[in-house]
DNA sequence: AGATGATCCTAAAACGATATAGAATTTTCT
DNA sequence: AGAAAATTCTATATCGTTTTAGGATCATCT
């Protein structure tokens, strides 16, 4: 075996053409073409003020002919900062619409600015903590956006502890003190509760809000609370709940039917949940807009194109990826600014029956 | 401790730690502990031969206890390598279902092994080819995935001829020197018009597929030889196409009708244009199971949930990601290997009536 | 004993960027 | 004119890692 790892070391392999070693201009290449050393060439691009105007026009001139990006492994090692904001989502039960919008609102919020967005995934069997953990340790972000947050969510201590940038989708039990957006679950609740009411329902079930999760708590405490102001039964269903636990949350809400309990009202908190509730009713033979309401919170167009008739309220999706993109970017620019925080309050309901 | 003049040079002691924030292990962390040098403990992380069984354990065991992440910075400038695959993805009509399943399963493809996901998101209003050269240029991905491909994807050339690592989930007229996933929308458009004619119908309609990309021109290819084959009438529907423009799809579908064209049987490729010509065939009081048949490209719950009997054919996206995720691994680790490909075939329809 | 090799480690250089200190020149002041 | 100050640039060090070449030690062979 030492004979082996002698000839292999002897061997040149493959080193007559590596496909795709084209090498890219450096700041040495600028060097070399305007004789001026490295450095000068640095500070020339990036503005400094003790260079002069010709010297910087000239440098900037030659970037430019030769096309001259500058490489992101320098600069991080150099500097620190990857230009990178990271958004870590769970696959546990797959990337949904919900999240789907997420992601494309927060590239919009990214766009145009010098940051780029990474994705990281990370399995529902897998500790949450890992993912964040990860990007702290090997700096390979500027920033994290979380959600799915919990009250008090041990990656936000984490990271409050470690001093790294972040922004939530939701707010924990420090919300004054971190960036977040969050959307006001308790007067959905409370909207759903006064909307079936004015519809003369009375008997309302609330489908399935996760109780871990602060917005799921909301949610029960908003729908709850009016429930008791307007004199009306308003039960909730506990069980699955996330958009893909569509078949589970079908079962309870045919179970919830089927143990005799009167129904005229359903409030859903998700897509999936919807989708489930309206198959369900229409399976027990209620008719959606007659006999019975169902009042959802809207996220993807499908939802506006399913032909019953169900009332909707706005969630804004996109406003929220925008913001949490900024507040992110906020985060790492202006750390001593107060945290960026927006609370959207849902405020009506539509009919979407086209 | 002995060779005190030896190890002496430049170690910042504990005592020292000056900022705020804690500064991450290094190899220099470990050498000092040690009483290595950098580059032997560097070595003995990565199992190099020539360093003794018990100097790699007890590096290891100093590395672990400390905590020890390697800086992806240091790595990717000394190395090129980033252990990054960007999937790039268009946003013009949102990140929608397909998309975000594909997300998750190129996700779960490149978990467990050293690559991380980067998710680099274009607009529809810029030059696709952006994304890409920026990642060539700034080396800031090992390899890339690309979907929405061209048959003489201009991107795809481009880093062929940069020699950069990629595959695609779709095949190029280059299809046999590429790495790539591709369904066998020729299939897909023949075996649909097969089911409906079994079922009896005879006026067919292909709704919408995109005739610059090649898997609409396939699927208009296998549809309309499969209906000359079996003396059918199979038209296509040409105009918007994808899963966001909906209403221009049910639009277009809703004129068809109103055209007074006879229609019995729907060929839809995507979930949004399922939607759209569920909703159109209601409207115009067609009833699906009875009057008429949509056969579908079944690729999200939701399809399964909704009412109407539709036939759908399974579409593996989740396979599509996990491949192509290995693809672009095999492209950066193995790049003499032949490219891997796979062309998913569909075979046969179910009725999805639950 | 002296040469040869094997084993295990170290020194130095390099990747590309930027921060810091200081050098060379010109301008301004007294 | 001589000194101080401003301007414009360069030299050097550094971020954390890996590669290359080579050094020191000890065992083995002739």
């Amino acid at each position: 075996m030492a004979t082996e790892d002698k000839t292999k070391k002897n061997i040149p392999s493959d080193s007559e053409t590596p496909l795709g070693t084209r090498k890219q201009p450096t700041l040495k290449t600028i060097a070399a073409l305007t004789g001026l050393a490295v450095p000068t060439v640095s500070r020339a691009l990036g503005g400094a003020s003790d260079i002069s105007v010709s010297t910087r026009a000239r440098v900037r001139a030659v970037a430019d002919e030769i096309g001259y990006v500058p490489n992101r492994a320098g600069v991080r090692l150099r500097t620190g900062r990857t230009n990178v904001i990271a958004l870590v989502l769970s696959t546990e039960h797959e990337v949904m619409n919900h999240t789907a919008k997420l992601i494309s609102s927060v590239a919009a919020g990214l766009r145009e600015t010098q940051f780029n967005l990474n994705i990281t995934p990370y399995f529902g069997d897998e500790d949450p903590m890992k993912p964040v953990r990860y990007i702290v340790e090997t700096r390979s972000a500027d920033a994290v956006i979380l959600n799915q947050i919990r009250p008090e969510d041990s990656r936000v201590s984490y990271l409050r502890s470690v001093g790294f940038p972040f922004a939530t989708h939701g707010r924990t039990i420090w919300e004054n003190e971190h960036p977040y957006y969050d959307y006001d679950n308790s007067a959905f609740g409370a909207l759903g509760v006064r909307e079936l009411i004015a519809r003369g329902r009375r008997n309302i079930l609330l489908v399935a809000p996760p109780t871990d999760q602060r917005y799921g708590q909301d949610m029960i405490a908003g729908a709850q609370a009016t429930g008791q102001e307007v004199g009306a039964k308003v039960r909730i269903l506990s069980g699955a709940t996330s958009d893909n636990a569509m078949q589970q949350t079908e079962a309870a809400i045919d179970a919830y039917i089927a143990s005799g309990k009167p129904l005229d009202g359903l409030i859903c908190g998700s897509n999936g949940s919807s989708i489930a509730a309206m198959s369900s009713v229409e399976k027990a033979g209620l008719i959606l807009g007659e006999t019975v309401d169902l009042f959802s919170k809207e996220a993807i167009p499908i939802l506006k194109r399913i032909r019953p008739s169900i009332l909707t309220v706005h969630e804004d999706v996109a406003q929220t990826g925008r913001f949490l993109a900024k507040a992110a970017m906020a985060a790492v620019l202006s750390p001593k600014e107060p945290p960026m925080q927006f609370l959207e309050v849902p405020t009506h309901a539509s009919l979407m029956d086209y």
